[in-house]
DNA sequence: CAGCGCCCCTGCCCGC
DNA sequence: TGCGGGCAGGGGCGCT
């Protein structure tokens, strides 16, 4: 890997298609793979990664790799590990003798010789072992539809926003709302529909939530495409996030003119979040 | 319930 | 050049 590709990596935050890429990328040499061990060597990460996950795993073999919003679940007879790679995470598939660096925290080595690494420098993500149904967890019960599924339409966003008072920004992110719908993308999916992201969630139209769920999908979908053309490189960790493969039109644009009507783009914080939109083309 | 702000953590950037 | 302070960011959670 160049050091060019280091670089953009560390700064690449995982949104769903970089965590759909992740789980197809991982999903054919982890699955049917018997477990050999598991080393922890920093447990400290959203909440601590469970000790047992040392006397749980070997053994056993993952069974399936799915994803409900930005969550992976590696499916194996006694439970499921529920993986979150909050700002900073990434799995790779390295080789034994690899040597784990300072920020790799946990490996799981199977018996073939491959080892599924866990890295996270900010340490937001979080790896948690479940018994029983995952779906059923209280991280997940309560999450809203897929983006790219069929319950995710205009009609779920216009009848799930009647009376809500909150910035459509803050809605389209809430993941009771729909999951996976991250800063960077809410940004651009907003500036597609041409929708002010402060706009309470109330009062957009059902035929804008028709512009804004198709937008959602189609930034989404477009990353995810993106991300698949690097899956074959995946062991070799020199994929780039999705986003870089598509051109961004208002995110990390401040203050640059419009691509649709020359208006420098406008920055404004919105729950801490950097909110980039133009304020011509989004009423 | 709805809405909002805090906080976990490190890398990066800026100013002195 | 080196160092310290400020800040960004996903998203659960606690408070109002």
């Amino acid at each position: 890997m160049t050091q060019t590709q280091a670089t953009e990596e560390s700064q690449a935050m995982p949104e769903l298609p970089e965590v759909e890429t992740t789980c197809r990328g991982i999903a054919p040499h982890v699955i049917g793979k018997k477990i050999r061990s598991v080393e922890v060597r920093q447990p400290q990460l959203r909440w601590p990664v469970s000790t047992e996950l040392a006397q749980l795993l070997p053994a056993q073999k993952f069974t399936a790799v799915t994803r409900r919003g930005k969550y992976l679940l590696l499916h194996c007879k006694p439970g499921t590990l529920m993986i979150h790679l909050g700002m900073s995470g990434s799995l790779r598939i390295v080789e034994t003798r690899n040597p784990p660096s300072y920020h790799d925290h946990v490996d799981i080595a199977f018996s073939n010789g491959s080892v599924l690494r866990y890295t996270d420098p900010r340490r937001f993500g979080c790896m948690l072992w479940i018994s029983g149904d995952p779906l059923a967890h209280k991280l997940l019960r309560s999450l809203g539809p897929e983006p790219l599924g069929e319950d995710f339409h205009d009609d779920y966003l216009w009848q799930k926003s009647r009376n809500r008072k909150i910035p459509i920004k803050a809605f389209i992110m809430d993941s009771k709302v729909v999951v996976g719908v991250g800063n960077i993308y809410a940004n651009e999916a907003l500036f597609l529909a041409g929708i002010n992201p402060r706009r309470a969630a109330g009062r957009v139209s059902r035929e804008r939530y028709h512009a804004l769920s198709v937008a959602i999908r189609q930034v989404l979908a477009k990353a995810i495409k993106a991300g698949g053309t690097t899956l074959r490189d995946f062991t070799n960790s020199d994929g780039q996030p999705g986003y870089f493969k598509q051109s961004l039109h208002v995110y990390g644009r401040a203050s640059q003119p419009c691509q649709q009507c020359k208006t420098p783009l406008k920055e404004i914080r919105m729950g801490g979040r950097s909110t980039v939109y133009c304020v011509q083309c989004q009423k």
